[in-house]
DNA sequence: CAACTAAATGCAACAATGTTGCATTTAGTT
DNA sequence: AACTAAATGCAACATTGTTGCATTTAGTTG
């Protein structure tokens, strides 16, 4: 929820403000990679202005505290849709539909670790992002698979 | 070694130019991720000219063929060291040096496989960057320490 | 509630990065 | 040496990202 993040802006010491609040609202509504370009685009859609200056910034800052991801296979920015621990960043990213789903997963990292251990390499923390299909699209697909055989 | 991508090159069909080995060579020289704007001006210092516009086109053929890579968390692109068979791609960054090394582990693939397959994701191949310290920099990392305590 | 102020925003100007169409050059072949 | 498809360069353009500074505003204080 958007509220949430709002609450946690402000216990850092950070104002709320409507800038930051539309951003949010977009990355939570559209649940897609969205580069800061696209958030104006769709704001603009929606009647609402912003400065690219500005989404440059919030986003920043929104990726600071965590509240937001960039995406690298991808290259935009998604909603962080849990609450972090440690440093790792790992994602599904469907090429169907092009929606993300985080996930974390100590045991995999510490495998990922010992590998990269035993070739000399001291790992603090991971990114991941695993291609594939979501279960929607993976159905679709399916069907459609079928109606051809 | 540069000479074999070329070989690679052609016996996929392609030219051996002067620009497509000026590239390798830089990537294979400097061993950090390089952004095509980095390559030309590289080149530059060595008194090489490229147009940034044939950079771009070199890089995605390149990625295209397996001989080089995009990398996600610095952005650049690297040689690639392996040679490929399946579609996953993971790698070290040192945040000491910028150097990256590759590898390849199937038991670790097959891991997180089943951790995404957990989550109802048909998962076809992972983007991994391991981020830490190369055994080099870890080394001065704890000569700095101890020199201060 | 009104005044206050540090933080946030907008704006303008700029810098860097990436793309396209087309004329020219060139690697590899005949 | 001539030929030709492929590769390159160039120009023009589009998109994305950055900086400094004047103005506005969220949250605080009296
Ligand atoms: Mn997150
Ligand atoms: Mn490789
Ligand atoms: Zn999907
Ligand atoms: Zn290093």
């Amino acid at each position: 929820m958007v509220q949430e993040a709002m609450v946690e802006l402000r216990s850092q010491g950070y104002k709320v403000t409507r800038s930051r609040r539309l951003v949010m609202e977009v990355l939570d509504k559209v649940d897609k990679p969205l580069s800061p370009y696209d958030i104006q685009r769709l704001l603009q859609q929606q009647g609402e202005s912003l400065n690219h200056v500005t989404i440059y910034r919030t986003l920043d800052l929104l990726c600071r505290l965590n509240l937001a991801h960039h995406m690298l296979l991808t290259g935009g920015f998604i909603r962080c849709a849990l609450s972090h621990q440690g440093g790792c960043h790992r994602f599904m990213v469907c090429r169907g539909c092009g929606s993300i789903r985080e996930f974390i997963d100590d045991a995999l990292c510490h495998e990922e670790s010992g590998i990269t251990r035993d070739l000399g390499f001291h790992t603090e923390h991971h990114y991941s992002e695993s291609l594939g299909l979501c279960p929607d699209c993976y159905r679709k697909r399916l069907e459609k698979d079928s109606t051809y055989n």
